[in-house]
DNA sequence: CTATTGATATGATGCAGATCATAATTTAAG
DNA sequence: CTTAAATTATGATCTGCATCATATCAATAG
């Protein structure tokens, strides 16, 4: 991955407890952040404060390109979900980066060419569905990075967050989900068969 | 342009008429199409039937590669909105086009950006915001490639396909915008002042 | 000018999911 | 083990928008 390479050459690597934010609606970017270790999300918020989890992005990913590059402020929070590592690069260094390795550049489109998979699904699924079926679409999204046997390790509020729906939403329509045996359950969590 | 360039080099223009259909969900992508001349519309379609416009390509745009890079299934159809002329590109010829060509690869990067920050925008609108609101902020959208003392030229059944809304409510709801200031009709035309 | 089609308009009714309230259960902390 | 905090659970009520039905208006073709 790139972000060993970012380190040897000397970026340095700063730390992000739990909970501290990264950056806010409004500002304007100057940094791309690569995640040595830890877990943050982007959540935007409306006024009523309904949180909607726009992405998460795990140890080995970056984020905050698209604004940076089409210099525009952001129009989401970015959260630490578990103490984190980061390496802020700042707007000049990551273009050279773009212009100089033509596989990060590559590795880039097909990141961005999936975070807009990925939306489009939930477009869809925000401007058509209906709860359970917008439930099932995420859970077995999320299914696709774990294995079987496995739990799902978010909470009802994070499905609701994912789907725009309430908790209580979630968690009846997780009941009829199971209770249609289209998903199951083990107390309470859902499991991948 | 780029679409000069395939030109030059011989890519053959395929005329695609009216309401014809480019491509379907569930069929594997081969090309990235570009468009000489005209306009298409990217739609998924739920099982009820209702359409949801996911984007708008115009002449100078291209469309089609997300899924073709990352080598998934589309999950939406495309549907020519006025006659086009298109030039499809291969995928091994766009991979090239990746390699060799440093400015169009950042151009992409760009463009997918954009096409990322609109869909986080409406998906945090579909999450989270009710009707006016979600019109309010697609129509402030839409005035930004019109000009003062222009009308948007789209029906509110289009408005409706971009807001997961029905006809009626895009009616009722840009009516209450006007009646509040927030937007100009004249003749029912939305005009940006 | 007239007919036909598409777009906008308006009222009445129904329903999915939000909201509010409260409780049971699980997990984490001391 | 015990307590506190977080998560899941369940019922009752409210509401914004969908849905259905029908009408008016505007645009286009002949």
């Amino acid at each position: 991955m790139y972000i060993q390479q970012l380190i040897d050459k000397g970026y340095p690597v700063k730390e992000f407890p739990k909970d501290s934010i990264i950056y806010e609606p409004g500002m304007q970017p100057r940094f791309v952040y690569f995640i040595k270790k830890g877990e943050v999300r982007m959540v935007t918020v409306n006024d009523a404060g309904k949180e909607f989890i726009q992405g998460v992005f795990k140890t080995g990913q970056y984020f905050g390109e698209p604004a940076l590059l089409i210099n525009k402020p952001y129009l989401a929070y970015t959260i630490v979900s578990k103490n984190s590592e980061l390496i802020p690069v700042g707007k000049t260094d990551f273009l050279n980066l773009l212009k100089d390795d033509a596989d990060f550049s590559m590795n880039l489109i097909k990141v961005l060419s999936n975070r807009l998979f990925y939306k489009s699904m939930m477009l869809e699924e925000l401007a058509g569905e209906k709860a359970e079926h917008r439930l099932e679409t995420i859970i077995n999204y999320l299914f696709l990075e774990v294995s079987s046997g496995e739990s799902l390790k978010v909470t009802r509020q994070d499905l609701a967050d994912m789907t725009g729906l309430r908790v209580e939403t979630v968690i009846r329509g997780v009941k009829l989900l199971a209770d249609k045996g289209l998903i199951n359950l083990n107390r309470g969590k859902i499991m991948k068969v």
